[in-house]
DNA sequence: CTAAACCCTGTAATCGTTACAGGGTCAAGC
DNA sequence: GCTTGACCCTGTAACGATTACAGGGTTTAG
């Protein structure tokens, strides 16, 4: 069993680029490791796992801030992880508002696809259902969605 | 009924921000307006329309490049428009795709939250689960999404 | 005559990741 | 010895769409 790793082994065995290593550093979601030899920076186990704690946070679709918030409650095991439950859970709801807002915007797209297969762009269905002028999610208030 | 609108009474009638309206024209999609008086934008009812066609393509989800293809098309009536349903077409397929990614990690994440109520971050289901080495969804090639 | 509400331009921030540029170090193969 | 390639380092800029500034000008209402 190894004890030390270069980013570079890092980055393989946690599917992290080493980019986005050097990054968490720099947000402060890992502490800078020894650096060893020529200045390489040289990780230990525990740093192996705190990268697939962030990976598998990532994974979830967590934002970085929230992952360091779970970090810290993990850094310190006294402490009430409510705020843990309340981070899930918040995301969990924002998760399920986004699937909705996309369900919606894909059965408004349904309805235009296939429907102008052929054509001229001057009959386009696709076109000309863009200039309506009151785009039916938005009058339901969906907003826009990053989709 | 009014020929010319400035900047701000465009942004309110559309729903779109002056800057965004400014950001549009720079990429492009906008044709540079007129300009009256002191140098302010001037604008009439086609580029009301076009700015609508932006921000319905906006709220579908669409990104600004797909847009401006979709504007060009419009642009030349006579043009095949086999091509907007193309675009509409992936981005449905788009859509569902992340619909089912983003189900995936609501159903993962129901299954730890509100497991650790009141306990210690010691203790907590999330970090454990977090430290786990291998995600549900990862194994699945689910892989990282934008939520 | 002054304060608020507009408008202008240009730049930087957001978020997470990737891609550079420009440099150093090491090992294998010729 | 000397080159090639695979690593590593730092710092900066790009991506996409939007927002927020700074620093300036004009108009309008009080």
């Amino acid at each position: 069993m190894k004890r030390h790793y270069r980013i570079g082994e890092v980055a393989t065995r946690t599917g992290c680029s080493p980019e986005s290593i050097r990054h968490y550093e720099k947000l402060g979601l890992l502490t800078p490791p020894q650096r060893g030899e020529q200045g390489y920076r040289c990780y230990d186990q525990a740093a192996l796992e705190r990268i697939g704690f962030i990976r598998h946070g990532r994974s979830l679709g967590l934002d970085l801030h929230s992952i360091q918030e779970l970090l810290a409650l993990s850094d310190n095991p006294d402490t009430d992880c409510t705020a843990a439950d309340d981070i899930a859970s918040r995301h969990l709801q924002h998760l399920e508002e986004r699937i909705v807002a996309l369900q919606a915007l894909a059965g408004e797209l349904r309805q235009v696809v296939h429907q102008c297969r052929g054509g001229k762009a001057a009959n386009c269905r696709i076109i000309k259902t863009l200039y309506d002028h009151q785009p039916t999610c938005s009058e339901r208030g969906c907003g826009d969605v990053k989709a």
